[in-house]
RNA sequence: GCCGCUGUGGCUCAGGGGUAGAGCAAUUCACUCGUAAUGAAUAGGUCGUGAGUUCAAUUCUCACCAGCGGCUCCA
């Protein structure tokens, strides 16, 4: 058996989740069945149960899944016409599975699996028999809305998984430890990058000083290397009136997601304000300062901006969901001339920025569309939104991208090319995204002229380079353990003398360093170096720099990285350059 | 917001209806030390917050707050 196979390795565990509702359905027969598919990793199955499975309940349906597997049931797929179908669940008195038979086309074949006395309406394809099945976990219990709607019962999930042999599941729990221990959320905080307060509420970080200096070193990298690229600074407010929003239409569309000051009932009589969720509107304003010719664009707009968004409360973790974070934001207001060489150039920059911190080969691209369905959502005409996106398709194709087409996944405005990332439980979030909107510039009343003399809205990109930095630095923490590349290290080297009568040489050392820009401290604490160098290699430290008797009497320093452990002793000035060309440079 | 788990000194955790312990960290002293933990002493907690039950609550119940895993939503 391959389980390198993906379509193999998915039929398995959708087999196994067969198994685990066959186990529920034995010990708790009045359990409802939901859906059960597999999953990047493993499977879940979706109960409507009385309660939620507590951890001995999930022990005894692993015990019951071990019975089923010993029995060998085979897995019989039959069809049956539509009508039958429907009996059989109502029979059975599946609620659930009827309103997914009601749901398929008329022309769709109805299938089933039986395994002994179990029967499930799916369309496998599944294991032989059960037996197959070897090594079994539950992992988990979770509430999840039927068909994934919070206007539905929230059902009881498990998800659990499955191996061919023991030691592949001892070795998936033995890494899952692994990442675990690399949880930005975790690190982050034992490392002192960021801390939460109870008195300053959830989702609002501290940046504590080695959390706020990493982040200062990519906003100066991504601002400087944005003005080489022909961007503009702009620092616009964080806060406007509510006329602003309705223009831009996030009061009809995005006001659940503000902060908003004042009572809009009374907007007659008073000042109603909202922190802003996004900056377009207000890079718009400074668009509109002017008249402007085709000659002014591309016009490019970049801020490191603070954006403040009301998450509801089980949304919020570590530094990847907040409540207020900074984006590398910017509009390129254009013509539509110009719309697929800076659209192409914007997903450029922001490869280039993956490709410097590091995370390039960790995203996948997705190509977010609108829901024709669901209207209510979006601004705009269908045939703008046609416009738009096949704009965008037709520049991604262009590009020789991999992309994933989600529909629905679109902003109110237009759609979004989003970078992907997976955090160190493999749950995705969007790092990067680049946006094409045709509707905005018109709500504004933005204009330029053309060459004929008319006056003509032009096209808006909304895009961002290195993301929000939080969220960025939260990835950044998880990839590299903690132990950030030289050049984005808050604490490149830690000075540490042997005894205290090595101290004043130690601090001249780490000053000779510091004005060569290097980011060097002294560890002074009256200790042995053996202590000294385990507690800068558990702070992640990327050089030790030891002073004692012999490096003080030779003027040369004994060097210890992280990664290459002792490298003997070094010239200080051979350390300056070492040290300097691989910050400068860059070396992930 | 919804389902569930968790909350004991700065950190990791033990305990449990009769007002609390350990290790690390901190402070002080001694040692002046050569590549992942020197030793000793001292100090530090109204057991997340607020109600309720009780003669008595950190322990039981409820609510709230915060952290975690999901769902929904999203950068």
């Amino acid at each position: 058996m391959d389980f390198n196979d993906a379509d193999l390795r998915s039929r398995y565990w959708h087999t196994t989740s067969h198994i685990m509702a066959h186990a529920v359905k034995r010990l708790y027969p009045e359990t409802r069945l939901g859906i059960g598919p597999s999953i990047d990793q493993g499977f879940y199955y979706d109960f409507d149960h009385e309660t939620t499975f507590s951890p001995d309940e999930l022990k005894n349906i692993e015990q019951e899944m071990k019975k089923i597997i010993r029995e060998k049931l085979p897995l019989e797929r039959f069809e049956l016409p539509r009508q039958e179908a429907l009996d059989l669940m109502e029979e059975k008195g599946e609620i659930y599975k009827i309103e997914l038979i009601h749901d398929l086309p008329e022309d769709e074949v109805i299938s089933f699996y039986r395994q002994g006395d179990f029967v499930d309406l799916c369309s496998g394809p599944h294991l032989e028999h059960t037996g197959q099945v070897k090594a079994v976990k539950l992992t988990q219990a979770a509430g999840a809305y039927w068909r994934g709607s919070e206007k539905n019962k929230m059902l009881q999930r498990i998800y659990g998984i499955s191996f061919p042999d023991r030691q592949m599941l001892i070795d998936y729990i033995q890494q899952q430890a692994e990442a675990r221990k690399r949880d930005h959320n975790k690190l982050g905080r034992e490392l002192g990058f960021f801390t939460t307060t109870d008195y300053i509420g959830q989702g609002l970080p501290i940046m504590l000083p080695k959390g706020a200096k990493v982040l200062q070193i990519l906003e100066r990298f991504v601002e400087d290397e944005e003005e080489k690229r022909g961007y503009q600074l702009t620092k616009t407010p964080f806060l406007a009136k509510s006329d602003l929003y309705k223009i831009s239409g996030h009061w009809q569309h995005y006001q659940d997601g503000m902060f908003v000051m004042g009572d809009p009932e009374k907007e007659a009589e008073e000042e109603v304000l909202a922190l802003r969720p996004m900056t377009c509107p207000f890079q718009f304003q400074a668009y509109l300062q002017k008249t402007r010719s085709y000659r002014d664009l591309p016009i490019r707009y970049s801020e490191t901006s603070t954006l403040f968004r009301n998450e509801s409360s089980g949304e919020m973790h570590g530094l990847i969901r907040v409540r207020q974070f900074t984006i590398s934001e910017g509009h390129i207001i254009c013509t539509p001339e110009h719309l697929d060489k800076e659209f192409s150039d914007s997903l450029e920059l922001a490869r280039f920025m993956l490709k410097t911190i590091g995370l390039y080969e960790d995203v996948s691209y997705r190509f977010s569309l609108w829901d024709p369905k669901d209207t209510d959502k979006y601004i705009g005409s269908a045939a703008q939104w046609d416009a738009a996106q096949s704009a965008m398709r037709r520049i991604l194709d262009h590009m020789d991208l991999d992309y994933t087409v989600a529909d629905g996944e679109a902003a109110f405005y237009g759609p979004k090319l989003d970078i992907q990332i997976r955090n160190v439980f493999g749950k995705e979030d969007t790092l990067i995204t680049v946006q094409i909107d045709f509707q905005l510039a018109e709500r504004f009343g933005m204009t330029y002229t053309d060459k004929e003399g008319h006056k003509q809205h032009p096209f808006i990109i909304h895009r961002t380079s290195i993301g929000c930095y939080e969220r960025t630095l939260a990835l950044l923490i998880e990839k590299y353990a903690g132990a950030l590349p030289l050049w984005m290290a808050p604490e490149q080297a830690r000075v540490l003398p042997i005894s205290e009568k090595h101290i004043t040489q130690a601090e001249q050392l780490a000053e000779k360093l510091r004005q060569h820009g290097l980011r060097v401290t002294v560890d002074q604490r009256d200790e042995k170096v053996g202590k000294k160098i385990r507690e800068a290699q558990m702070d992640k430290l990327q050089y030790m720099l030891i002073l004692g008797d012999q490096e003080v009497e030779a003027g040369t320093v004994s060097v210890r990285s992280r990664k290459e452990g002792d490298m003997g002793v070094m010239p200080v000035g051979d350390l300056i350059n070492r040290l300097l060309r691989e910050s400068n440079e860059r070396v992930n």
